[in-house]
DNA sequence: CTATCACATGTTATTTTATAACATCCACGC
DNA sequence: GCGTGGATGTTATAAAATAACATGTGATAG
């Protein structure tokens, strides 16, 4: 994987503080609910955190296993299954990959994504606001998750692959 | 599958004529195109256009091998691939399955789907005007591809499944 | 005419993604 | 203690997608 524009410009921040802050929100909002915030969930939320990278299930289940946290894909699943239901990841469906959530201090957010396909970087914005859900209100549809994704090119892979 | 309003709001309409009017949308742009729009092919969007329902490949095949066309997965995907390129059929990234577009004369739309869990009927609208496109836009992304998807209950699964 | 090229299809195998199902373990409340 | 619920261990399988290579067929340049 390259290190594209996007990447960066995700990246051009004190990327550990980055970190900290999800870690610190994630105990913050298990020890507040009293849900169980196991080594492995932890784990798997700190690997995705590593970069701004879509990190498919059975990736992140090598690095878990790496760790010793066992190589079958429930465990993987798993950990994900938790980390989204509580809003510290993201899945993203183009993908079919999983990132950390950057924003895990406004619960209830709606992401948006920002696909490289060169470097398979993915920038989280807000999708709330998308026209699709007006449409839906119009004919009485209840909508109960919203997905939004772009995908091309960063500046970094238009200019490394023309 | 239950018959939702999603899918009645769509399929309230002559949909015979919806389908003549697809196929010989598809005829016409392949005929000028000059690309062959083989049985195989045009079977497919037939059993696409059958219903405002999201297919899946394996079940798409299905129908395709009874019909004398072969069982192997290349032949739904193949027919599949030449749908989505040529825009007689999109891709709904939430459900790993395809529907016929609706909007065959407006080539290069952007489609958004409103997507019933209940009946799993697609309505197709139209996203252009994503907040996110102007998000890459400003950062110098190149997008591709827009995703616009929500998923909901249609008021009839609504009610039936409260 | 026939060699060749592009495209479509046939066929086998494999990879990637995801879940089902059931066993075990352990902390906690009573 | 002992039952209950959540978490994990383990095996198996389902579902979605593609790789790779063989074969057929029709247009056309030589």
């Amino acid at each position: 994987m390259t290190d594209g524009a996007t990447a960066r410009a995700v990246t051009m921040h004190d990327h550990g503080l980055c970190i900290r802050t999800a870690l610190e929100a994630a105990e913050a909002a298990t020890r507040k609910s009293g849900v169980n915030f196991t080594p492995v969930r932890r784990r798997a939320l700190e690997i995705l955190l590593e970069s701004h990278v879509a990190l498919g299930a059975y990736d992140l289940l090598k690095r878990l296993d790496a760790d010793g946290f066992g190589g079958q894909p429930p465990v993987a699943y798993r950990a994900l299954e938790f980390l989204v239901k509580h809003g510290f990841a993201h899945r993203v469906e183009r993908l079919n990959a999983f990132v950390a959530c950057v924003r895990p201090n406004e619960p209830g957010h709606e992401p948006g994504f920002i696909i490289c396909r060169g470097c398979r970087a993915v920038a989280e914005t807000d999708a709330s606001g998308a026209p699709l859900e007006a449409d839906a209100a119009e004919i009485g549809f209840a909508v109960e998750r919203t997905v939004m994704e772009v995908e091309g090119l960063c500046p970094a892979c238009r200019k490394a692959a023309p």
